[in-house]
DNA sequence: CAAGTGTACTACTCGATATAGTGCACTTAG
DNA sequence: CTAAGTGCACTATATCGAGTAGTACACTTG
């Protein structure tokens, strides 16, 4: 089941995008399986047909799903892999912040410390 | 001067923002010294004098500058200190970010990477 | 007093987001 | 073959934040 926080700041669409991507590496949605169609997502999550469909339009270039007009749409056999290409353009935001970081005069240990802390609080 | 590029996805009074703390930490803009007027930064960069003073507003709200109606607007004595703690909750997104990009898959390594090479390639 | 300062306020444009509704071509199950 | 379901395209509307534009007021300074 998708969680989505029509309340957030954060627009819908990329939050179907974000929650279908996690479903996909937590193998709920295992490749060459077929995805929740346009109008049942509708439905379930109560957004337009419209905001869906921009959801799957950007996971297709991607390349993380397939669609197949009149079947439905299809996780890649690749889909991991697409998402951990598109994953590796956030590094890009990660130096920037880093950048401006240093100039606040923020040492390089307080960083290195904050992104340790996330994989070791879930290595458990 | 500060540079501000309209065309960037950036909002301009975040530029602003940005430039000025900038220059105050590099010590063109020291503390107790008198900031350009709104009116003066709105012709020299063509910006409109709201926009200006959005960047005002929230530089003064950080404590990083403390206006005096009628006479300017001043450097805080302690502006560097106040730079430093709004920049402590960038932390917070580094920290967002981070958690994306372990759940796509990317190691600690790579992003630990990212952070030193900044660091590195500064400290020459 | 006059000029310059920060501040407050309203009105407008613009793009992104999201909703709403309709229609078309396609695939699939009966 | 038929009907249902599918992805997809299209137009229209509403909302919100960012930014522009202009005016006015109270204050400080020379």
């Amino acid at each position: 089941m998708l969680m989505i926080d029509k309340l957030s700041s954060k627009p819908v669409y990329e939050q179907i995008i974000d929650e279908i991507e996690k479903n996909i590496l937590l193998g709920i949605y295992p490749p060459e399986s077929v995805l929740p169609s346009l109008r049942e997502l509708s439905v379930t999550l109560s957004i337009n047909p419209n905001t869906i469909q921009k959801s799957y339009t950007e996971l297709t270039r991607r390349g993380i799903i397939k669609p197949s007009p009149g079947s439905g749409c299809y996780v890649s056999p690749n889909a991991k892999e697409m998402i951990r290409q598109n994953a590796l353009q956030k590094l890009e935001l990660i130096r920037t912040i880093t950048e401006e970081l240093q100039l606040a005069g923020i040492s390089k240990e307080e960083i290195l410390a904050t992104v340790s802390a996330v994989y070791v609080h879930n290595d458990k």
